[in-house]
DNA sequence: CGGTTTTGACCCGCGC
DNA sequence: GCGCGGGTCAAAACCG
C-alpha cells in the first residue's frame, strides 16, 4: 500500500541513516511527483512558512532547544522566530510587520541571511482515504484548490501543545487513486498511543520513517 | 461545552 | 502596483 517515498531537505533531515534509506526507496519517477507537487509549490519550500507568522500561543517551552538553534548558524532564522515569539509576547502583539525594536531588526537581519526549512518529505500511496493513520492525531485547519486540479489540498497540524509538525494531504491530478501525504517538522513528543485499532498502521509507518 | 471542521478572508512572495 | 497562487487564520458551524 505504501508504495513510494522521497526525502526533501534531507540537508535539514535529522537521521542521516534514515535519509540514506529513504533515498534509496527513491521512485524512478520522482520527477513526476515533483512536478505533480508543481514548481511553485516546490519553491514554496525554500520559504519557513511559520517565518510569516509569530502565533503568541507558540510555546515557549520550547526554549530548552535554544542551545541547539544559537549553535548552530543554519538555524538563525528559527532562532530569530523565537525572540519575535518573545517580543511579541512582552508587547502583548501578534503582528508580523508590528515587531518593532532591535529583535525586530536582527530577525530580519538573519531571514535574509539564512533561511530554515524544517525537515520535510511526502510520499505517494495507493489509498482510497485521504489521511491516513500514522498514530498522530491531526487538526485541519485550512483546505485549498490547486489549480489545475479536481481535488483540494487539505492542511493539518498536530494537536499535541507546543508540536508545530504539519501535514498536507492532496491527490494526485494524474492518478485520483494516489494520496500524497507531505509531512514537515519533527515532532517533539512520541505518538498518542491511544488505540490499538491504529497500532498495526501506526507503526508500519512510523519505524518506516520517523522513530 | 470543548474540540474539530468548514470556509471566506487575509497575508505573502513572485512574476509581470 | 497588481493579480495570482499557495498557505494560514479565525469565526462560525458542527459534533460527541
Amino acid at each position: 500500500m505504501l508504495n513510494q517515498a522521497f526525502l526533501e531537505d534531507q540537508e535539514f533531515f535529522p537521521f542521516p541513516a534514515a535519509a540514506a534509506t529513504m533515498n534509496s526507496h527513491l521512485p524512478l519517477d520522482s520527477n513526476q511527483t515533483l512536478k505533480t507537487l508543481s514548481p511553485s509549490h516546490h519553491h514554496q519550500h525554500h520559504h519557513h512558512p511559520l517565518s510569516h507568522h509569530s502565533k503568541p500561543e507558540l510555546d515557549l517551552g520550547a526554549s530548552h532547544l535554544l542551545p541547539n538553534l544559537q549553535t548552530s548558524n543554519a538555524n538563525y532564522w528559527a532562532w530569530g522566530e523565537v525572540s519575535e515569539i518573545i517580543s511579541n509576547k512582552i508587547l502583548g502583539r501578534r503582528s508580523r510587520d508590528d515587531h518593532l525594536g532591535v529583535s525586530g531588526m536582527k530577525m530580519k537581519k538573519f531571514k535574509s541571511r539564512r533561511k530554515v526549512r524544517e525537515p520535510r518529505f511526502c510520499f505517494k500511496t495507493m489509498s482510497d482515504v485521504d489521511v491516513l493513520d500514522d498514530g498522530y492525531k491531526w487538526r485541519k485547519y485550512g483546505q485549498k484548490v490547486v489549480k489545475n486540479t479536481q481535488h483540494p489540498r487539505s492542511y493539518y497540524r498536530c494537536t499535541q501543545d507546543s508540536c508545530r509538525v504539519k501535514k498536507r494531504v492532496e491527490r494526485l491530478a494524474e492518478d485520483p487513486r494516489m494520496v500524497i501525504t507531505t509531512y514537515e517538522g519533527r515532532h517533539a513528543h512520541s505518538p498518542s498511543q491511544n488505540e490499538e485499532d491504529s497500532e498495526a498502521n501506526s507503526s508500519k509507518l512510523c519505524n518506516f520513517f520517523w522513530l
